[in-house]
DNA sequence: ATGGTAGCCTTGCTA
């Protein structure tokens, strides 16, 4: 099973991207990011054209999660409060053949001293909380997502520049490791150990052609779900495309 | 050298 995560900047905007990943890479299940649309907006027929079936819930301009997949999802859930109550579209979660299954959009955080930065460490407590009850089910699941958090200095082109960022304060991190020690396991660092490896590249002053980017995307496995884990690998060729996103997906394969 | 780009459908905000 092959699930893949994808902040694409803009649903519309990247349409042809998204169907040629589609295409391309045949996810089982596709956890995409900052879709920026509201759900009566999403372009659900072009998908469905390929095979895929769409849960998502968006609003304007900002924000947005959805879940592309297969099969169809069971026992959905919207919202980390678990009730679509959220004021913000960042949470969207379905299992799929005894897989639970996770689109996350962690709150970028910045400028840290706001409320800002409240609101992020707030909804990473919220999915800390969340995490836990997962845990107690004892089935194999995967949080997927931009979690805008670079966790260690070797996921950051330039620490230094970032050090009082929000994607990299101790504050963000500390909460970050909370998470994963709850059980969870970084899927890419299973199979990558060499620093430096990138997720998201910003548009301006060249970054991707530099190759000075960070690590904020990231697949979080449950113990189960870590026994089955065969692969895991950041595909680069679409943040390559003109008009790409900022960001390009990450993926892992799963022994069925 | 305190810049630069992209999306939204704004007259700036978010990233």
């Amino acid at each position: 099973m092959k699930i893949a995560s994808w902040n694409v900047n803009s649903v519309k905007a990247r349409l042809p991207h998204l169907l040629a990943f589609l295409q391309d890479a045949q996810p089982d299940v596709l956890c995409l990011q900052e879709t920026k649309c509201p759900a009566k907006d999403f372009p659900v027929l072009e998908i469905n054209g390929l095979g895929y079936r769409v849960e998502t819930i968006g609003q304007r301009a900002y924000n947005g999660v959805a879940l592309l997949a297969k099969r169809p999802a069971e026992e959905l859930l919207t919202g980390l409060l678990g009730n679509g109550d959220d004021e913000q579209a960042r949470y969207i979660e379905a299992s799929f053949g005894g897989v639970r299954i996770a689109s996350v959009y962690l709150p970028n955080g910045n400028p840290v001293g706001t409320d800002k930065f409240t609101y992020k460490l707030a909804w990473m407590q919220q999915l800390i909380d969340h995490t836990r009850e997962l845990l107690g089910r004892e089935i194999p699941f995967v949080l997927a997502g931009d979690y805008n958090i670079c966790p260690t200095d070797d996921d950051v082109y330039d620490p230094v520049a970032f050090r009082d960022d929000a994607l990299c304060r101790w504050e963000a991190r500390s909460r970050f490791r909370a998470l994963v020690y709850l059980g969870l396991t970084d899927a890419y660092r299973i199979f990558h150990r060499e620093p430096h490896r990138y997720t998201f590249w910003d548009y301006q002053a060249g970054r991707w052609h530099r190759d000075e980017g960070l690590r904020i995307d990231h697949l979080l496995l449950s113990p189960r779900a870590t026994d089955r884990v065969a692969a895991c690998d950041i595909d680069k060729k679409p943040r390559a495309k003109e008009r790409s996103s900022d960001h390009t997906p990450i993926w892992c394969e799963l022994a069925v």
